[in-house]
DNA sequence: CTCGATCCCTGGACGC
DNA sequence: TGCGTCCAGGGATCGA
């Protein structure tokens, strides 16, 4: 459930932890989630960590051009490059004394100049990561939407005003907004009192604008808070996030609305399960609130 | 074009 | 204690 939030936490602790080391060689485990396992082997021994940069969800490791006196065979593609990190629903990135035992599921080591391994475990493998040449990285990043702390009052309401989606859809959709997850969806649909099932059609100027205003004071306390941590998520220090704490929606069905005590209620929206207010989030017409079966019990198929 | 359904994967929660 | 089932969810893909 790494979304924005948690991925800058990352980033900002791997800013910390390994800018300017370099890398000395790659050790693979399961490589099903990697787009060429082959290439992080070949191209990131004898490059160093130049920038991390966060791009929605995504980790962006800047990598140094190779040269001769640091490679001793002739690399291939001695053009600076990237690493692609996508931490998926379980992905966590870390550096880790190189003696210090494998956690379980580690699927990429690579061995810094200063002995230490940044590490990338993944028990789901959710995640991603790819070598990229800057011509790849480009192509990559195109398709993306808005970054939903930078994006204006127009652009956000020009996203969403002609689409027949349902807003929860729209928030999700990283074409839309890049780095919105499940949980930072609910709470700024509940802060600026949205129900989920909305079209982005029907709303108004008015509530788009409540909203990205929502969601941008919700995503910069997160930030503070070094994000959410509700499964297993930790930093690159290893420390788990408080945001969670400050939950208003998500995770809290059957609990009392924060602002009128009404129960919380959990439906499926957009195909994920939504938490909202059933009192302060009006739903729209047509939107029938099924009773969802109680959680651990049988499902219907 | 738009959008919903399905699948990928594993650990943990829960029922019995 | 152990076994089976369901659920979490980002994103790719497919079909309506």
């Amino acid at each position: 459930m790494p979304e924005l939030p948690e991925v800058e936490t990352v980033a900002r602790g791997l800013r910390q932890a390994v800018l300017g080391r370099r890398i000395i060689s790659v050790t693979l485990g399961k490589t099903d989630f990697i787009d060429d396992p082959a290439a992080l082997e070949e191209h990131l021994p004898g490059r160093r960590i130049e920038a991390v940069e966060r791009y929605g969800k995504f980790m962006l490791l800047r990598l140094s051009a190779v040269n001769g006196k640091t490679c001793v065979a002739p690399a291939a593609d001695p053009a600076p490059a990237a690493l692609l990190v996508h931490l998926g629903m379980t992905g966590q990135i870390a550096p880790s004394p190189a003696a210090q035992p494998l956690e379980k599921h580690t699927h990429v080591c690579m061995l810094l100049d200063d002995g230490r391994e940044l590490r990338y475990t993944d028990a789901r493998r959710f995640g991603r990561i790819a070598y990229l040449t800057k011509a790849l990285l480009a192509e990559e990043l195109t398709g993306f939407g808005a970054d939903p702390l930078e994006v204006s009052k127009e652009e956000f309401a020009d996203r969403i005003s002609g689409r027949r989606a349902r807003i929860k859809s729209l928030l999700l959709d990283q074409s839309v907004l890049r780095g919105v997850g499940n949980i930072y969806a609910d709470e700024s649909l509940w802060k600026a009192k949205i129900h989920p099932a909305r079209l982005g059609v029907k709303l108004s100027r008015k509530e788009a604008e409540k909203l990205r205003r929502a969601l941008q004071v919700i995503l910069q306390k997160a930030i503070a808070l070094r994000g959410s941590s509700i499964s297993d998520f930790l930093d690159a220090e290893g420390e788990p996030g408080e945001y969670q704490r400050h939950h208003r929606a998500y995770g809290r069905e059957g609990k009392n609305c924060y602002r009128c005590k009404t129960p919380i209620r959990r439906a499926i929206v957009a195909g994920r399960s939504s938490y909202f207010c059933p009192r302060c989030q009006p739903s729209p017409r047509g939107f029938a609130l099924l009773p969802l079966p109680r959680r651990g019990k049988a499902k219907k198929r």
